[in-house]
DNA sequence: CGAAAAACTACCCGTTTCGGTAGTAGCCGC
DNA sequence: GCGGCTACTACCGAAACGGGTAGTTTTTCG
């Protein structure tokens, strides 16, 4: 994929202005090289799957299929790829999705020429630029719950749920009847408000109670 | 907890000489003053839970008690409180913990003043500062799988699984037999290696199928 | 075009789960 | 020391689930 020298940058960027600009300062920096540009995410996506550069840069918010899809089929068709995104707004919603969905980091639009060139080996090198507010928000989202609504013990049965036992087995495990962790798990029902065992270990994951 | 104006420091670390450099450091910043200091852990959780700061900043190596365990403590004592780590290696495994735990960012001991500032400064307006090695690390765990062995129906169905629905409802809301859904499921059984609604739950949530 | 994969429907049967009710016992803090 | 919380055990019946087998239709792709 890569040479170890040269970095194949593409651009995705409506915005014709914008798109030469970085094309121009890509090519006119030693190690870099501007392997192909789009206007639309349909093209790129077309184009980058058979010829695939090192590092994309691409736009958040274009016409036609939004940068934030373009990642997630770009990422799927090459994984290789690392992908920058472009936004205006430092702090927004879509790029905390696009990371989420395969971006490896992003730039402001009014970045200075030396931080663009820098994400860009940066990304290469295995970082991922971004701001340090987005970081705060990965950060939190990242964290188990600071407070659980259960008890040690409804968490210990909880855990063994997710593990995908049954009552019988749990209650083997803590060494008590089948009977003792059903009645742990009507209450852990209770407190989390749901009524099945999937409902539950959802509920449990995607909160990091446990 | 803050007043607006002066950010409020305590210090969490062992050496002396970092300790007093870094105390002098900030109670000469305007905007900043040292509000205590510490040479562990267990001295720092008792005091800081009475006497709250809005900034910590935490040695990850400790005598005793690790930075690490104390994040944690100090976390749910005081959820308030920004922590910041302070570390010898830049790419560390316990910095990563650590976040994951609790703390909001970290910065390495041998940062100039400059950046130590601003780290705290940033923590205090809702930022993450870190390296973009690490928020590479973050980002990457926080990526949903990018390509499942599910078919789009089956994950569909495991999507409404992780709701919590039954069989009935989810084959209402696809409009498909109960049946159906049933013969999905089994599917969706087969190829993750799973036996029951829950461990399916499970295993999609934390490897991010959906 | 034709094979393979995906989507769909159906029935059986034993097991598990869920909700309700009912009771015992230990521990902690006010 | 007593009320409240946690942990534990038990029984019941209706509903849901899990695994098996068996078949049709539609889509996808070489």
């Amino acid at each position: 994929m890569t040479n170890g020298e040269t970095i194949r940058v593409s651009l995705v960027e409506d915005d014709d202005e914008i798109r030469d600009a970085l094309a121009i300062l890509i090519d006119a920096t030693e190690g870099m090289k501007c392997h192909s540009t789009f206007g639309d995410c349909e093209s790129a996506i077309e184009s980058v799957s058979k010829d695939p550069p090192d590092v994309l840069m691409m736009d958040i918010e274009l016409p036609g299929m939004s940068g934030v899809e373009g990642v997630q089929k770009i990422k799927t068709a090459r994984p290789g790829i690392d992908i920058i995104m472009l936004t205006i707004h430092k702090d927004d919603d879509l790029v905390f999705q696009s990371l989420s969905l395969g971006a490896t980091g992003y730039l402001l639009k009014d970045s200075q020429p030396d931080d663009i060139l820098r994400a860009i080996r940066d990304v290469r090198s295995g970082g991922s630029p971004m701001s340090s507010q987005i970081a705060r928000r990965i950060v939190v989202s990242f964290r188990k719950a600071e407070k659980s609504p259960l008890t040690k013990r409804e968490t210990e049965v909880l855990e063994k749920l997710c593990e995908g036992h049954s009552y019988k087995m749990i209650g083997a495990d803590l060494f008590v009847s089948e009977e003792t962790i059903h009645f742990h798990i009507k209450n852990i029902y209770q407190k989390l408000q749901v009524h099945s065992k999937s409902e539950a270990v959802a509920k449990a994951l995607r909160e990091r109670l446990i």
